[in-house]
DNA sequence: GATAATTAAGGTTAAATAAGGTTAATAGGA
DNA sequence: TCCTATTAACCTTATTTAACCTTAATTATC
C-alpha cells in the first residue's frame, strides 16, 4: 500500500510541484488549502506524514499541528515555513511538529526529511494504525477502538465524545491540557468556547474513572485539564 | 536517570559551551574532540542521542554516523555543521542522521531539536518526569504531580496557582527568590506587578506550611523572598 | 547619633468576578 | 424510538481586585 502524505499549503503554485513530486517518488498525497476540519482529515485520510505550510489564510500551521498531536500522539509532522527565527522553530516543536524545514527549501532535502520522519516513525508502524489497542491504568482499560472502558469489572460502552476525549486524555497523560485546544481538537471551531458543553463530558469521564483512585483529571482554572496518572498505575 | 548525549566535536570553544548548556539541562554530556574507536564508545557510554559535527580532523561526521547506525539502528543522531547545501544535508540522512542542523545555530534550537529527537525515540519522560513525585520538609509532604500537599496529617488539595508557586519555592529551598522573577514566572507579564495577588497566596501557603516549625516563607523587603527549610527536615 | 516622621513594600481580609461543575431538560439523528 | 449531543439554569470555587493595615527602610529633625 502507498505511504499516504496530508500536505497543507495554501500557494498554488508551490504545492503543485510539491505534490507532483512526491506522487512522482509513488506516494499518496491529499492536498488541501487550509486546515478546516483537520482532526476529520487525518481520521478519514489516515496519513503517514503530514506536511503543514504555517501561514495559512485563517489559522495558522501551528494550531493544526496542536490539533493533530493531541489525537495522534506519534503521527509525523513537518512543517514548513519561511519563518526563520529560532522563537518560530521552537513553537514549531512545541505544537508538536517533529521536523521544521524552512522555506525556500530544495525539494531534494524536503525528500530525504520525509524519508527520515517516516524511517524513525516507521519501526513500530506495522500496527494497523497507531491507535492502541488497550490503555491500561491500574484497575481501569480502555479499548479506544472499540469506545469501551473497563472499570470496576463493569463494561462501559462510551459515546463517540466520551471515548474522542478520553484519548486525548491518555495520549496527554501527566501533562496539562489547554482547554482552548482541547475544545479545538473536539469541535473544530470557537463556538463552543463558551458552552458547558465539554465540562458535561469531564463530568462523565471523572464518574466512570472514579473505580481507579490513582486517575485524576485535575482542573486547572483559566489552563485546562491535568491527566494524572500515578506512576504507579502505569 | 540523566539522559545521556555523546557529543563529537573539536572546535574547543563552541564544544565548551554546547556541553555547559546541556549540562544545566540536566543531560549528562560526554565530549570527545575526534570520533576514534567510536563504536567502542557508543557501547561503553551507552548514549540516548549522539551529537556529531561534520568536519572533523581524522575522520568526518558522516562516517561515523555509518558506524554508529550499522550497530545502533535506532539511536538518534543530530548532525552539526556548516555545510548548508542540499547534497550535505542528503548524505548526512543517508549517513543514518536523524537531524541535521546548519551552522551557526542557536543553542535553545539544538535544545529543542534534541528533545525533539528523544521523544520520538521513546527514550524521553514526558514533562513531569522532571518533577519529582515527592517532596519531603519535615512533617510537611508535596506532590507536586498530584498537586497535593500533606500537612498535619491532612490533604490539602491545592489550585493551580498554589502549586506553581510553591513548586517554585521548592525548587528554590534555602535561596533568594526574586519577587518580580516570580511574578513574571508564574503570571508571565508585568500587569501584576502592582497588584495584591501574589501576597494573597503567599499568605496561603505559610498557612498551609505552619504544621511544619521549621520551614518557613520569609520575607526580603524590596528583593523577594527565602524559603528556609531548616537542614533538620530535609 | 538618636529619635521621629515619612514612605514604600508587603500583609490581611473580604468582596467581586470569572471559570468551571452539576443536573435536568431539550433537540436531533440513526 | 432510543440514544447521544447540546443547551439551559443554577451552583461552587479559584482567582483577582479592592480597601485597609502593618512593618521595614529611608529621610528629616533635634
Amino acid at each position: 500500500m502507498k505511504t499516504r502524505i496530508l500536505y497543507i499549503e495554501d500557494e498554488p503554485f508551490l504545492a503543485r510541484i510539491v505534490k507532483e513530486t512526491l506522487e512522482l517518488k509513488g506516494y499518496e498525497v491529499h492536498h488541501k488549502t487550509d486546515g478546516t476540519r483537520i482532526t476529520e482529515l487525518v481520521g478519514d485520510f489516515r496519513p503517514d506524514i503530514c506536511i503543514l505550510d504555517v501561514m495559512l489564510p485563517n489559522t495558522d500551521g501551528f494550531s493544526l499541528g496542536n490539533m493533530i498531536r493531541n489525537t495522534h500522539p506519534r503521527l509525523p509532522i513537518i512543517f514548513l515555513t519561511a519563518k526563520t527565527q529560532t522563537e518560530d522553530v521552537i513553537k514549531g516543536f512545541a505544537s508538536g511538529g517533529t521536523d521544521y524545514l524552512k522555506k525556500p527549501f530544495s525539494m531534494e532535502e524536503l525528500m530525504v526529511r520525509i524519508e527520515n520522519q517516516l524511517r524513525m516513525a516507521g519501526a513500530e508502524k506495522n500496527n494497523t494504525d497507531n491507535v492502541p489497542e488497550e490503555i491500561v491504568m491500574g484497575k481501569v482499560r480502555f479499548y479506544p477502538r472499540k469506545y469501551e472502558l473497563l472499570a470496576a469489572d463493569k463494561v462501559i460502552k462510551l459515546s463517540n465524545r466520551e471515548s474522542q476525549i478520553l484519548s486525548i486524555f491518555c495520549n496527554n497523560r501527566n501533562n496539562t491540557i489547554d482547554r482552548r485546544m482541547l475544545l479545538q481538537t473536539v469541535w473544530g471551531d470557537d463556538s463552543f468556547f463558551n458552552s458547558r458543553n465539554l465540562d458535561v463530558y469531564i463530568r462523565k469521564l471523572r464518574e466512570y474513572l472514579s473505580a481507579e483512585p490513582n486517575i485524576e483529571i485535575i482542573t486547572l482554572k483559566g489552563k485546562g485539564y491535568h491527566f494524572v496518572v500515578s506512576a504507579s498505575v502505569i
